[in-house]
DNA sequence: CCAATTCCTGACCGTATGGTCAAGAAGAGA
DNA sequence: TCTCTTCTTGACCATACGGTCAGGAATTGG
């Protein structure tokens, strides 16, 4: 019964339109992979015509350009946590934790994301070489920065980044195999901050960062 | 210039054909997904008749269903280094290396499971619900013996093995990705060497292994 | 040597898909 | 109110795809 009594602008058609496409363009990319996706069933999820579809978005790639371009700025923003943190007990700590609630809140994107990887690319590579190489470099030198000063083990900084990333990603890319092996449950609440605690310990204490930081962390 | 002289018989030429097709699928599929992947491309790369393949495999799915279960048995054969071994040093490092050694030989295999796992498993939930459910309880089993045995921190087994799971799989099948950070470069011997070490330190370092067994590790 | 069986493949078919279009409905702006 | 622009959508089209099949070639087994 949403109450729908003044009818919209032109403008907040569009906006609600576009956001319903996308949303439903991200799940069933998710589910199906671009090859399997068909338009008429973004179109029956959406609850609109495949031909409107089409008004918005002129092709099934613009469309999916769009889906995966936005599921790489959530990936940016968490990334933020890193910057401002004083060590790594605190830094990857809260990023860890900011990519687990990533997982966990928009598994659909991360399968997008991971998909075009898999498939070396064909729409996000000219960002993967330039804004995700200058991300990374930047974080390499942060972390670099910590093993410099003491705080933590002389680990490559590359391999710590992509068992970060795999790490957390798996819990949404690999989400069914894991509730197939949690007795085809979700996990709880409890479950994932029991995920989010073990995967911090290991990494944490894995790096040798000191044991009353990590005690700080609760 | 084969020597192809003695003509093939039958028995060989549907095994080697079978074995062709295969491996080309594989390939084809790692690529661009099932929905993606054409029989007609995959009788492209195997260099025969796209009729030729519907006479070896009835159907698109009875021929990726193969190439899944192929994967899987690479995947269980791999695990069996868990079950000699006298510690977590051991082998969790045997186990992580040999996983990392799939990754870089057979990164096409281990894309099309991931694939397969993040469409929720449309064609091997049974192995997932049987096989993988007795094997992961199993290495479940030998982890908590260790954690008995205070040879290990009292990690959660299961978020230790996906950590393991996800970490060694990211060199396959975000290898993409990792080139692209790698100046384009595939990753060498020495930084595949590199990787392995870095690996195995930080998580049997993180699960509390006792430094004088990571040093025999080399 | 002669069936019987297995293998091979070009041509073909029905269907589903991405995409188009024309004609109308609905706000926007004056 | 009247025009202009934006939005909507059923019907349509060309293509590409998975799959079939008939008929010939090759190997097998007796």
């Amino acid at each position: 019964m949403a109450s729908n009594l003044r009818p919209l602008s032109k403008k907040e058609i569009r906006r609600e339109n576009e956001r319903t496409i996308l949303a439903a363009a991200e799940k069933v990319f998710a589910e199906a992979g671009f090859g399997g996706a068909t338009m008429q069933l973004i179109a029956d999820v959406a609850g609109l015509p495949k031909a409107n579809l089409h008004y918005y978005f002129p092709t099934k790639e613009a469309l999916y350009r769009e889906v995966v371009q936005s599921i790489f700025q959530v990936w940016l923003q968490a990334a933020n946590t890193f910057e401002s943190a004083e060590g790594p007990a605190e830094g990857l700590g809260a990023y860890i934790d900011a990519k687990m609630e990533i997982s966990r809140r928009h598994p659909a994107g991360s399968k997008v994301w991971a998909s075009e990887v898999m498939h070396r690319a064909p729409v996000i590579q000219d960002y993967l070489e330039t804004t995700l190489v200058e991300w990374t470099n930047g974080r390499i030198d942060v972390i670099q920065g910590w093993i410099d000063d003491g705080r933590m083990d002389p680990i490559d900084p590359r391999h710590l980044l992509y068992m970060l990333w795999a790490t957390t990603q798996h819990y949404a890319d690999f989400g069914h195999q894991i509730e197939t092996l949690n007795n085809g449950a979700p996990l709880s609440d409890a479950q994932w901050a029991e995920a989010k605690r073990s995967v911090k310990m290991i990494i944490l204490k894995g790096i040798g960062v000191p044991q009353h930081e990590l005690d700080a962390l609760k």
